[in-house]
DNA sequence: CTGAATCCTCAAGGATACTG
DNA sequence: CAGTATCCTTGAGGATTCAG
């Protein structure tokens, strides 16, 4: 079952494959959101803001999905369902919180430097 | 000249506005490429492979626009551009590689994980 | 050699309505 | 409450062609 009877080439580096998935609009955000303590559904919605259930939704099971969240669902009524970082989950955010430091750190100058560059070459 | 008569509320988070811009298919590459030491158009082209001319020029005006990569012209013929880092663009990659080293750790088991995913809940 | 301009395709993101 | 299904829009990625 293990499947793989030929190497494929789709993934080279580990890094695309991770960040083709992590970097989109959300993932960084609800990994984020649920670093302190587990949550539930509606509750990432709130603090997220400005997501849609469709995009919480999807990005949570993208998540759960490659193993950086774990999904408990009480069978109660109402429903409730939590969501909570998996060792990994935290593990991933160790090194992802140097780089969120640097961009913090230089997110000024790249705003600047872009401007920069928008004036001295327009349109 | 400074344009920030009202603020706006465009980028609340700068590690969301980095990852945009270096989190898409061909930047990390490129910056990767060039840390060894500057390299001209064509080169990059051939190290990288599988991108094409279009992608790389548009990858490489983005990387300097924000920044990371400073572009030398050379009034020759035939044309002689180089790209090579800049300060900024080397320290990037700093916080970058703990996390590029994370991927590689743990690339094995992301892999796994969303096969055994897969499996368990198919199309 | 180094790119810019054009055109095309496909999938990410999202609004909305429906379901258990 | 917690989703899934459906439909739509936008833009990233890319092939190709033209230009300095």
């Amino acid at each position: 079952m293990a499947s793989d009877a030929s190497i494929t080439f789709e993934q080279p580096c580990p890094i695309r494959d991770v960040l083709d998935r992590i970097g989109d609009k959300w993932s960084l955000l609800v990994l984020e959101a649920l670093e302190p303590e587990a949550k539930r559904f509606h509750i990432l919605m709130r603090e997220l803001g400005d997501i849609s259930k469709q995009m919480l939704s999807r990005t949570l099971r993208k998540l759960e999905q490659d193993g950086y969240v774990h999904r408990t669902v009480f069978a109660e009524v109402p429903p409730r369902v939590e969501y909570k970082l998996t060792s990994q989950g935290r593990s991933f955010l160790e090194p992802m919180k140097s780089l969120v430091a640097w961009a913090d750190k230089h997110h000024a100058g790249i705003v600047m430097a872009r401007d920069r560059f928008t004036e001295s070459a327009p349109a």
